[in-house]
DNA sequence: GACAATACGGAACACTGTTCCGCTTTGGCA
DNA sequence: TGCCAAAGCGGAACAGTGTTCCGTATTGTC
């Protein structure tokens, strides 16, 4: 939906930059400001900070960016972008497709995890977040895709999970990570991931493991329910 | 439907109905109101809108509740007691330990999952619901260590992880499970209880079972990282 | 140097949660 | 019964969001 390829320092690469030099100023100030705001006090920052730090009024920083969602696009674009090309690469250098998985959702908890409130807002049905949960979602997926789909064909893990569905869970568990010393989005994903291995025993099966033994709390909350 | 007397607790206990006739028919109206608007529009709703529900004005409704949060625990306390209560019973009547925690997780995520954005609002950092955050977490993290300890001396599970953890990464998992079909918290959840168990061949050990095979790609995100 | 076209700044709007205070209702006591 | 402090009430007002709008300033082209 948005141009704005920069992201961070970025020397222009030929000419034909569209629009005025000063709007293409502001807009580079806008994302470095954003940035550095995001840094200190999280993506959930007012715009008016961010417009203040970049010393632009708020009209600016509307015209570039249609809404908040679009600004934290555009900053982080191409570190997702660095993300969605790390998968196909990891797959081609690691011992198995499993490992690859590994890593690559290691990256991705690192990425979120270092990310002031990133998760959060990833996750939030704020309808005003819907561009930038798709962008992640239409970026991720389909590597996340090749990835368990390798995995799964080389008989590593269960089948049965989307890897939307896998994304959506990581994204998750990563909220609040930071501010919270007491909780460890990376060890809880890699129980997540661990959960998605086949045990030893049961290698082909692509049912999920039942949790329980004796499982019949299932349909609804019984005990809990008014 | 509902005692709710009081938030923090510390009120005079031995009389039984405290305060007018009026103020206490104005918090029932309210209580039934706040449940009544969750269900439709969700536990972000606006303040507003539960007052009109109940014929009250703004002001009774902060009387009664200092914050948002302390009306949504009021609603949703007895729910959460039951599901704490569940915990011994639990434990007492299941096959294992394991059965008994893997029942009550279940619990609690159904619980979570037909709450709109109960989950959402438990985990924000949003300084408003430290107060719901923690009265979730107080009454249930002990119940879970119990569980956890139980299935840990048993052997059935690992016992590195604390209940704290294991019950935000469930709360967490559960965010946006309504309002979204394609994704299934409840299946998650289960794949992560399944990464808490040992597997046949390592019982004993309590080293979470790494990642990957090649797994340096760790510390800090790299490749991702400006 | 003139003058569209383009872009800017920030006041204003709509929507939150929360506070405040003048007015109303209640219920113990004559 | 009628009185009247104390308890409680309603909603205007405040503070903080994201977003829109428009009069003004800047730019770059002729």
């Amino acid at each position: 939906m948005n141009d704005s390829d920069e992201g961070s320092g970025h020397a222009a690469q030929s000419k034909a930059q569209p629009g005025r030099k000063d709007a293409r100023r502001n807009k580079e100030a806008l994302l470095d400001a954003a940035a550095s705001v995001f840094v200190t006090s999280g993506v959930e920052a007012p715009v008016r900070d961010i417009a203040a730090k970049a010393g632009v009024g708020l009209g600016t920083i509307y015209r570039h960016f249609p809404t908040r969602a679009d600004l934290i696009i555009a900053v982080y674009r191409h570190q997702v972008d660095a993300c969605a090309e790390a998968g196909p690469a990891l797959l081609a250098t690691s011992a198995t497709p499993h490992a690859a998985l590994g890593q690559w959702i290691n990256q991705f908890v690192d990425f979120l995890v270092t990310k002031h409130g990133l998760a959060a807002v990833l996750q939030s049905d704020n309808a005003g977040f819907e561009a930038l949960h798709a962008y992640f979602l239409d970026r991720l997926v389909p590597v996340c895709t090749e990835l368990l789909e390798a995995a799964a064909e080389a008989g590593e893990i269960r089948s049965d999970l989307e890897a939307y569905e896998l994304m959506r869970g990581v994204g998750n568990l990563c909220i609040g990570a930071d501010s919270d010393p007491d909780y460890d989005a990376r060890r809880l994903v890699e129980l997540l991931i661990a959960g998605l291995r086949h045990t030893e025993t049961d290698s082909g099966r692509s049912e999920p493991t039942p949790i329980d033994s004796a499982g019949q709390a299932r349909g609804r909350a019984d005990t809990l329910d008014m």
